[in-house]
DNA sequence: GCCCAGGGGGCTC
DNA sequence: GAGCCCCATGGG
């Protein structure tokens, strides 16, 4: 019944925006690397970000766990906070020359339980990020929740304003099939929709491709103003 | 020139 | 464990 649901949602979302091709990147290194730096900033700011530290030469966790942070600092101004996300990057590269030999594709090899709860333990990884990186650098299943998925599912009444984000990543990954390819389109179009259609200011709740099934769409009345 | 995006850490009670 | 502030850029 909810599965049934939620596949009615993924197919009006990807006729609509089609394949999200999402995560844009060249290396695993590089999705890791971006998934901290987008933390609340749009993309076009974090792909300055990682042009700039690929012009640095510092697009890598060996190159980014010795180069000092005054030299990233620089790099990633565009992702705002720049101080704290240099700071991110710099703690993922120590962790990772510590405990895995600076071996990226080891340490996402594990199993899901484990290499998730090492992300949480490090510093700058929180549940999204980690999610980010299970699912989209380590090819893994996680769904990945995020502000936009949170409002998008309020709204259509599916979920309690207040579910937490444990609650709704576990509600998705046990009502949606196991299959990496979905979780990661998935993912893609409802960040999509959050972007386009699901802002708190700008309720522009047409032509959003949910907006047949959304509660709050059928309560809000601009469709009919203006 | 002002508002605000939308993640994580750290503190408080 | 919920609620709050801090980080501090750039696009609309």
């Amino acid at each position: 019944m909810v599965q049934e649901k939620l596949l009615q949602i993924y197919q009006l979302m990807f006729e609509h925006f089609g394949d999200r091709h999402w995560w844009p990147a060249q290396t695993k290194e590089e999705v890791v690397i971006g998934a901290i730096l987008v933390q609340n900033v749009s993309w076009s700011n974090t792909e300055k970000a990682i042009e700039k530290l690929r012009q640095q030469d510092l697009l890598s966790f060996a190159a980014l766990h010795r180069a000092p942070l005054d030299e990233i600092e620089p790099c990633v101004v565009s992702t705002r906070f720049y101080k704290t996300k240099a700071k991110k990057l710099k703690a993922f590269s120590d962790f990772l020359d510590a405990n895995y030999k600076g071996d990226l594709e080891a340490f996402l090899r594990q199993p899901v339980p484990q290499l998730r709860e090492q992300l949480l333990n490090i510093y700058g990884i929180g549940p999204e990020t980690a999610d980010d990186i299970v699912l989209y650098a380590g090819g893994q299943l996680s769904f990945v929740i995020d502000a936009y998925t949170q409002r998008i599912l309020a709204r259509l009444g599916i979920t309690q304003e207040q579910a937490g984000y444990e609650e709704l990543r576990t509600w998705f990954m046990e009502n949606l099939p196991a299959d990496v390819a979905l979780f990661n389109q998935y993912h893609a179009l409802l960040d999509a929709v959050g972007h386009h259609y699901c802002s708190p200011k700008n309720p522009s709740c047409t032509p959003c491709p949910l907006a047949p099934l959304c509660q709050y769409a059928q309560q809000n009345h601009s469709f009919t103003q203006s």
